[in-house]
DNA sequence: TTGGCTTACGTATACGTTTACGTAAGCCGT
DNA sequence: ACGGCTTACGTAAACGTATACGTAAGCCAA
């Protein structure tokens, strides 16, 4: 490929006055700017980000790395990211961590030799090490949709107080025998805060959790077949479901609705995260919805903000809305 | 950041031994490897990739670029050509252009800049201007779910035969009215050919095509709202729908429910791209499945081989499916 | 005329690696 | 003792760009 050496020798000038022309930084004459322009047209030039990276110490690329689990929303994180970077003059580049983070150390590194200006990390529980690898890291990094310890900045919804409001909101309904299905005990992010906002509002308005009620399980459509299995040979069975997520939710309507259940009359359920399935689902899920495109936009302005000013980013709750539709 | 310099420095040797031993080169005594190696890690150092892929001249970088519209199968084509590229050490940096292909040009250009080894273009348009940039790439570019003229090398399944087959599944099943829902005239990749697919279907086992029963949409779920309002105030009403996306086709099932039609006994409907939207409708829904993840994957695999062998890409026709749920 | 300022360049170095090449030391066989 | 081979290094030159610095030319004021 052509350099600007190429450029230089066809226009007669300098590589300098090739770079000055090419970046717009002035000092130099408009006869001249024509005829370094002409050549690099008629060469086909493309401009050597490593090389410039490289002399100016900076790749402008942020890193991003997700689990690879099939789930909806990390497009919308993905988007909110990449649009906030494109608009900044920054690339995006991506990697997969198993869910279980096992190669995640490795991945850190590879972005830190990459040299990415900063760094996303979506959806991901962080062991000890890895939090360790992190400090030592010379860029920012922020977490999304998921926290660790106070020395890592992250944007994420509340899920103790979201997981309450969707319960009050059932309750508000009139609902007040009320369950929880899908949440993980061993997870102390999207697992126990959820049971605790769930209990917490159950108490507020004194009514009794029956421990039946609660079906431990994970995110997947699948985890919403069982728990509505699971409720339906119920002798106390609940009126209505919070679920952890969408996907859950729709397997518990779906569930519901060939065992000849009506919803939201027999049973309502209440989803999480807001994810295109939920309008698609029938009836139409109610469902705490997070703004995911928005959490990746918004870990991108940090991201670069935080590089420009040289200043450490703080973390935020962003608020959380109940997107009203037919489920409830 | 620590250069090899430092570490050469901290170990008592040259650069070029630093470097042998962090490259695995051989070339040095086990004694010099770990002074080497604990000098490294107690710098904490990370290789600088700039640095080596301007040297080297390649970045081990290959690039994806998709529509900004939200759809769902594009973390399947992300996570396939991403698990590929880990497997060779290579990285994915991704960016979107918007649906209408405006900055296309300027994002091949980033791609260009970053020295991807090569290009991955998914599900997008190409007009005349990008098609010569590509061609004057110096750099593998290969279209996924998408096509364009034969110059450019492309990963897809075969619209026209999938559609065909679609079809026929509903012929096979008893169904001689049957419409087709969503396909867009003057999309010549997935419009156009997905209509042709329909029509040979039918005149080959002898069935009229009322016109009345092409209903011209996109490939969202409104479409499909809109579609079965449509048929429905039809008095030649049909009793299949072919329809051009799994999202369309679930709006077609929720708006017929609503309407107190049942499905498969009242209208029969099959999907088409098999998302992960498919199992989680009620019923589950039978569509034509593509494989996205492997669509991925495949890109990256003829990436990767193309650029160590230096061979040209050859296009490749992926096998669709039928996978059969309860909406037929 | 001289000095100083501005404009429009060119020269040369640095960024951090990789790697071709040189070389000293050690060993072998003759 | 000598040449030749191997091993374990070091030296130095790239890769393509940005940029600090130098400088010649032109202009103006005193």
């Amino acid at each position: 490929m052509p350099t600007i050496k190429d450029i230089a020798t066809l226009a007669g000038v300098s590589i300098a006055t090739v770079s000055r022309v090419l970046n717009n930084l002035g000092g130099y004459s408009e006869e001249t700017r024509k005829k370094v322009m002409a050549a690099a047209e008629s060469m086909n030039y493309y401009r050597n980000e490593m090389a410039a990276g490289l002399k100016k110490s900076s790749a402008h690329i942020i890193g991003l790395i997700m689990p690879t689990s099939p789930t909806l929303f990390y497009g919308d994180i993905i988007e909110g990211l990449e649009s906030e970077a494109q608009k900044h003059g920054y690339g995006v580049i991506i990697a997969h961590a198993s869910a279980d983070g096992i190669n995640l150390s490795e991945i850190i590194s590879l972005m830190a030799e990459r040299r990415v200006e900063g760094l996303v990390i979506a959806s991901m529980a962080l062991v000890q090490n890895v939090i360790t690898q992190i400090n030592g890291l010379p860029f920012p990094v922020v977490l999304v949709s998921t926290k660790s310890d106070k020395s890592i900045p992250y944007i994420k919804v509340d899920d103790e107080s979201a997981s309450f409001d969707a319960t009050e909101y059932l309750i508000h309904h009139g609902y007040e025998k009320i369950a929880i299905a899908g949440p993980n005990i061993s997870d102390q992010i999207a697992g126990v805060p959820r049971i605790n906002g769930y209990k917490r509002a159950m108490q507020k308005h004194h009514l009794p959790v029956d421990p039946d009620w609660i079906f431990y399980g994970t995110f997947s459509f699948e985890s919403g077949i069982q728990a509505m299995k699971y409720y339906f040979q119920l002798s106390n069975r609940p009126e209505a479901v919070f679920s952890v997520s969408d996907d859950t939710a729709i397997g518990i309507i779906v569930t519901a609705t060939q065992e000849g259940l009506q919803v939201p009359k027999d049973i309502a359920v209440i989803g999480y995260d807001n994810t295109r399935v939920a309008e698609m689902s029938n009836p139409p899920l109610t469902a705490i919805s997070q703004p995911f495109f928005e959490m990746g936009a918004k870990a991108g302005r940090k991201i670069i903000d935080a590089v420009e000013s040289n200043q450490p980013i703080e973390s935020e709750i962003l608020p959380h809305t109940i997107v009203e539709r037919r489920s409830v």
